[in-house]
DNA sequence: TCTGGACCTTA
DNA sequence: AAGGTCCAG
């Protein structure tokens, strides 16, 4: 039943796909014809994923085989919130390499710490169940999916108050900690996705074009509609558009700072994530992470060809992170600051990790 | 309200 | 040079 949960099993990730790939040619063509992968978002722990995301960077990923699981010697607890709110953990976390996320960190759990007397359960009774508004919503019917769509704003809301979380890192664990399907994490790669497949080409404004000429409320040629028609998803509430509104998104999502560098600003960062939740619905973040996923090079996304070829791939069920987010968890050192057992290797430095031998 | 430099480390 | 967030202006 756990397993169940954490795969969220709940949901047809087939149904979904097939509907996204009647939706969106670019969609169908990523996940039908080029590499016919699908990406199962997890139901991760809240905590683990808050701390994670807060201290991941580029390039930062660990291979399972770095870890050497046979002959692993010591294995790392994830550490309590209150452990890392102690004093001096900046300054240790620091001495590890976490540079200016360590401020993150230590300031994040002292934050915790201070709105909660159960710090490592608040994440999930209260902000993500909201149990003492609600109930246990998992008491409900097994068929049916827990979503928490309905309390995403006031759960990003929430997050966002934490330091060193923005928008980014807040929607990663609502989409993946939280239950939020709709949460759409926007970085840079996924603004290069945006613009080229969705932007550039016209294809967002296309496909409100195509809803809007297909409705069956109207007989008459799509080009005789009015360009305010409004365009309601179905089952979803709250992505009403109309093709003026699609093209100014559009411009919007290609707009570019004066430095010409490709940055997430605050209106991109909503425009694209408005644009995935329009296109792809109520289950739109996980639609946005098998589009992330397959346009990573197969080298990163261990989804392409290798000695088994590429013809036999199977649908693959991977854990559900957006960039670089190790596949194991980086690892803190556990609770005794006072405990100095020198500078061991804690932090996920690929290829470096030493086990004694 | 929004912009862009600083933060810190690794590649 | 890259990476998201923070903060000064």
């Amino acid at each position: 039943m756990k397993l169940k949960s954490y795969f969220q099993l709940e949901v047809s990730l087939e149904n979904l796909c097939n509907r996204w790939s009647e939706i969106d040619y670019n969609f169908k063509k990523k996940y039908i014809v080029d590499k016919r992968i699908g990406i199962r978002t997890l139901d991760q722990d809240p905590v683990e994923n808050l701390f994670t995301f807060i201290c991941t960077k580029y390039g930062e990923k660990i291979e399972l085989d770095d870890l050497e699981v046979d002959g692993i010697k010591e294995v790392y607890k994830f550490p309590k919130i209150a452990a890392l709110a102690q004093d001096g953990v900046e300054a240790r976390l620091k001495s590890l390499g976490f540079g200016y996320r360590a401020k993150y960190i230590s300031q994040t759990a002292k934050y915790i710490c201070s709105i909660s007397n159960d710090p490592d359960s608040w994440l999930v009774d209260t902000l993500k169940y909201n149990r003492t508004k609600t109930g246990d919503i998992l008491s409900g019917s097994a068929d049916t999916h827990v979503k928490n769509n309905e309390r995403y704003p006031s759960i990003k809301d929430e997050l966002l108050k934490m330091t060193g979380v923005g928008p980014k890192v807040a929607d990663c664990v609502c989409l993946m900690s939280m239950r939020v399907t709709q949460a759409i994490p926007v970085d840079t790669h996924v603004l290069q996705v945006a613009r080229r497949d969705y932007a550039d080409n016209s294809n967002f404004v296309n496909i409100i074009k195509s809803r809007v000429g297909s409705k069956k409320t109207s007989n008459r040629p799509k080009s005789s509609l009015p360009e305010s028609t409004t365009v309601k998803m179905e089952n979803c509430s709250g992505y009403d558009i109309t093709v003026q509104e699609a093209t100014e998104l559009t411009k919007i999502i290609k707009s570019t700072s004066k430095n010409s560098k490709a940055t997430v600003t605050k209106p991109i960062y909503e425009a694209i994530h408005k644009m995935f939740n329009v296109i792809f619905g109520e289950y739109s973040g996980w639609a946005q992470s098998i589009l992330f996923v397959s346009d990573l090079p197969d080298s990163i996304s261990s989804l392409g060809s290798n000695e088994t070829g590429a013809s036999d791939k199977p649908n693959g069920i991977v854990a559900g992170s957006g960039d670089a987010q190790p596949i194991i968890q980086p690892i803190i050192q556990p609770t005794p600051l006072s405990n100095t057992t020198g500078g061991r290797e804690t932090r996920s430095k690929s290829k470096k990790i030493k086990l004694e031998e």
